[in-house]
DNA sequence: CGCGCTCTTGACTAGGGTCAAGTGCAGTGG
DNA sequence: CCACTGCACTTGACCCTAGTCAAGAGCGCG
């Protein structure tokens, strides 16, 4: 089940992730290859959508990691939500003539564009397969949301607990993460503009964690020291993550 | 144009809302008359949807004031998002089983329930239409975005001001706006939870909005005295309830 | 009249931002 | 092989924003 054990694996994680709500079938599976159109791959830290950008295509992402950002007048950023493999780029945001949000690539990545012809095609005709996606979809808005109530509820210190518990569960779901950890290429100075904070205070909140024996980030990889008492202590709870759709029956 | 002027206004601010995406046909607004079921009245502070209610329905508000928001474990509560008259309660978590936001009502509202069955049809038969109701699917996606960002990195005097800046936008939009202000039936403390303070401070940041001659907040109602000055102060850029769709033309 | 609710204000505390200096390390060029 | 540079991370000192605790004011309602 380990990712490096399997090449194929990461790069079928939308497949596997739509698997968690339904079975995904052949016909269904091929469907899925049909909507994901050429492949780019992207070096680190470039722009794959900037914000304002007109017309702008919608992406599978095949590998690595991209954010989701929003900038502000004074300069700063607030990173909106994080993408991992399976994820989607701009779908929801299709209908908009102009992206609100930019999206700007993490580490290398492998994109797909989504082929919006088929997409329509697929909505109505493979019902079933349309229902994954929208599923899919309203997952990713339920994410959103929950990083709404923890940055506007929780303070730094639950707030980094419950992130890095959120991104942990979500790797899980396409084979990226272990029993105790995952490889999270993030520098602070990225996971801060996520959470709302300064580098400089996640910096002491992180220490703080690791000094509690809850979690270390170190070396481009989080490990769960205790991950029950860090989801009780950060009010966990991924309900929102796993959220059956309603016309599964 | 105002509302007092026109009661049957207040009542079709849904298609006045689309309106301003594109120019609804009569057929049109018969079809959206079509998509609403029974209507129902509630009183303020009602339960409409509770989180993690399964099967729930989804509405359109056609009168009075309403929250969406999130429970902690403490006992506090995250307002994820206010609907006025003419927006959805509930639509695009419609194809995941349970809620995970709640829904109370904040004052006395009208609600008409979403034939779901009738959705889908219009969906596929009447495409203008269809493109104008997940315009606004996405414009609230948008908004909550914007939420996000507000609560992240605005401190609560920018942060009030935007929110406060953003409901007159929306509420203009439906005619529930006069140039300088609005009527504004929220208590400080739920305009607190809605921006991730306590009701306390909140009170402060008021008063200094007031002392600073940008907005009174009054008696229920917002009296903006320099809106130009205030929506500099805020960083309030409104693109982002004022994108066009993409398959207009 | 008294109860409850919202709003207001004060005094104190603590969480988080700002400024500044310093460490460790990978990459580059002498 | 060893400076030199740049970047991410770390830590300390200080300050300010916002939370907590507490008390009181204004007002509608039984």
């Amino acid at each position: 089940m380990k990712a490096e054990k399997n090449p194929s694996f990461q790069a079928d994680a939308l497949s596997h992730k739509l698997g968690a709500f339904l079975d995904v079938g052949s016909q269904e599976k091929t469907m899925l290859e049909l909507l994901q159109g050429p492949q780019s791959f992207i070096g680190a830290g470039k722009e794959v959508v900037y914000e304002g950008q007109n017309n702008h295509a919608a992406y599978v992402l095949r590998k690595g990691w991209v954010c989701s950002y929003k900038r502000l007048r004074d300069g700063g950023r607030q990173i909106v939500d994080i993408q991992i493999p399976g994820d989607f780029l701009g779908l929801s945001s299709l209908l908009l003539r102009t992206s609100d949000q930019g999206f700007i690539s993490l580490t290398e990545i492998e994109l797909a564009k989504i082929n919006t012809n088929r997409l329509q095609e697929v909505l109505q005709t493979t019902p079933r397969l349309a229902a994954a996606l929208l599923w899919a979809v309203s997952r990713d808005q339920a994410i959103v949301v929950e990083h709404l109530v923890n940055i506007g509820r929780r303070d730094t210190m639950a707030r980094t607990a419950h992130f890095l518990l959120e991104l942990h569960a979500r790797l899980s779901l396409v084979g990226l993460g272990t029993v105790d950890g995952y490889h999270c290429p993030l520098p602070q100075s990225v996971l801060a503009d996520a959470l709302g904070v300064t580098a400089i205070h996640l910096n002491r909140v992180l220490r703080q964690l690791r000094e509690d024996n809850l979690v270390i980030f170190r070396d481009s990889a989080i490990t769960f020291l205790d991950r029950e008492r860090l989801a009780r202590f950060a009010g966990f709870d991924l309900t929102y993550l796993d959220h059956k759709a309603s016309l599964t029956d």
